[in-house]
DNA sequence: TAATTTACGTAAGTTTACTACATTATTAAG
DNA sequence: CTTAATAATGTAGTAAACTTACGTAAATTA
């Protein structure tokens, strides 16, 4: 279930809740953010029941007491309100469209942060670790994501490539054989080129992981699937954050693979750093 | 300016705060979700100040008082940004990891949406409207940035092309004219080779904008700047974040250019979108 | 160096929230 | 239909938390 918001289980627990209970409750529900900056006694009068109604009120909702209570209220108010109203509009301006695809973004990202499988995430370190080779392949945005990834992925000295071309996909995938880790990128995970390709890597005994939307055709071949349900873009205007999450994901492996290797492998990385450093021009400042 | 964090504003504000306030405003940056749960005595406390300085510290900050400070602080908590210790430790479990490095993300953005200057964005906007070709140039990981440059681009009916080939880009900019913009995608903008081909392009009339660290070399060679001022990583660990960043302006500016072509534009999106459907295993639920 | 302003803390006062206990309502059993 | 038991709610007292007023110390300026 979704990370449920204070406001809503209030509602929902509206019908289980006793008479004073539901006195408070209604009052909360018809005024939360005033609810937010009103005291223990103020709140118990306008309710009409007395001060340690309300304080068992809020210790029913799982709160220290009232201050905490109100605390979480003001959380949940925030994320509530924070999700409404982020569609571009055809007039706006810069000023206005340019912090809702931010807001967007990170709004999706912050969801993800909270959802995504610390298990998941674990295993397919696992699997990366154990690979023999890696490939990772996306096709349309999602090949932007996986020559990413071969970029991050290169630096830990073993064969990585990227590929966008389906057929080098499927031609790979036929050839893939135990060792082999496969990274799939789809944000809908229904391409059913993409899908057929999984199934031929799969069928090899290679290990297939599918970065893409749960329940998917390709998350349902896939060995690992790390899900990202972030909502379609219905929104003309609004761009697709999926890819940006999958980045992120990407990083987040990357940074497992890293800590698995242990202090030893630093001076790698170090190394790979500053090949770079003749080829810019120095700081000046 | 955009509405922003109070934990910003804070951190902002710290050169500007006398002694006892500043004590003050580091024991919250240290730990501003468990300053929202502690009174005004523990706090006072933490940082070796009176009760009556912490309390005059919100005031500072258009609170109420301590307990409208802490709301507003456990407001500004959720919005997203966390501003918590983001670093990675070597001994860090995917527990720990996995929100840091979101987190990092996440801050960076909205740091960057409350930034980025938006007639900048619009001065951009304008240049890609007119332009009769438009080339996307990055290397490294800012090629993958291109690319999907590219891939959002393609979509207004005019030649676009990424190219992560240096020595491509060379010959491109070294045959560019008025009309044509070369768009440059640079973390550092230090990158040499990068630096003179920009100069080849402006050379010869053409537009060149830099999406890139303020004040480096490539800034100076642009014709516009949009400035990404994100932190350099100095951790190991902590992949590099600027990328995703860059990513997101390019949605900011497509947005822009389609929301300046106006609705009539709408059914050609809408066609692209849809040619991709016979490729998709159907929805089923 | 004195005057003035600003910064900070002490102590008292006020509000706020919590606890223990008492009372009232509700339910179940005889 | 009582009566006992239990649950629900309220009262009153207390402890904690917050704010205010005021005084002293530090810093700044003339």
């Amino acid at each position: 279930m979704h990370a449920q918001n204070l406001i809503n289980i209030i509602a929902d627990e509206l019908p289980n809740l006793n008479k004073s209970e539901s006195k408070v409750a209604k009052v909360i529900l018809a005024d939360p953010d005033g609810a937010t900056q009103s005291s223990i006694a103020a709140l118990a009068k306008a309710a009409e029941v007395s001060e340690p109604s309300v304080n068992r009120f809020c210790k029913r909702f799982n709160a220290a007491g009232f201050p905490d209570f109100k605390l979480k209220l003001a959380k949940a108010l925030v994320s509530g309100v924070r999700f409404v109203n982020r569609n571009v509009d055809p007039d706006d301006e810069v000023s206005s469209y340019t912090p809702k695809i931010f807001d967007a973004t990170i709004n999706n990202l912050a969801m993800v942060r909270d959802k995504i499988s610390h298990t998941r995430v674990n295993q397919v370190v696992d699997k990366l670790i154990q690979a023999k080779r890696i490939y990772f392949f996306g096709v349309g945005a999602s090949g932007s994501v996986a020559r990413d990834a071969e970029n991050k992925f290169f630096r830990f000295n073993l064969p990585v490539s990227f590929h966008d071309d389906v057929l080098m996909q499927r031609m790979l995938a036929s050839t893939g054989s135990t060792g082999d880790v496969f990274f799939f990128i789809s944000h809908t995970g229904r391409t059913k080129e993409v899908v057929e390709i999984a199934e031929i890597a799969r069928a090899n005994g290679s290990t297939v992981i599918g970065l893409t939307a749960p329940d998917s055709p390709l998350a349902r071949v896939s060995s690992v699937t790390l899900d990202v349900d972030v909502p379609e873009n219905t929104d003309e205007y609004m761009p697709m954050t999926s890819r940006i999450v999958h980045l992120v994901i990407l990083d987040v492996l990357a940074t497992g693979v890293t800590l698995r290797r242990g202090p030893d492998f630093l001076p790698h990385l170090e190394k790979i750093k500053n090949s770079l450093k003749p080829t810019r021009y120095p700081r000046t400042n």
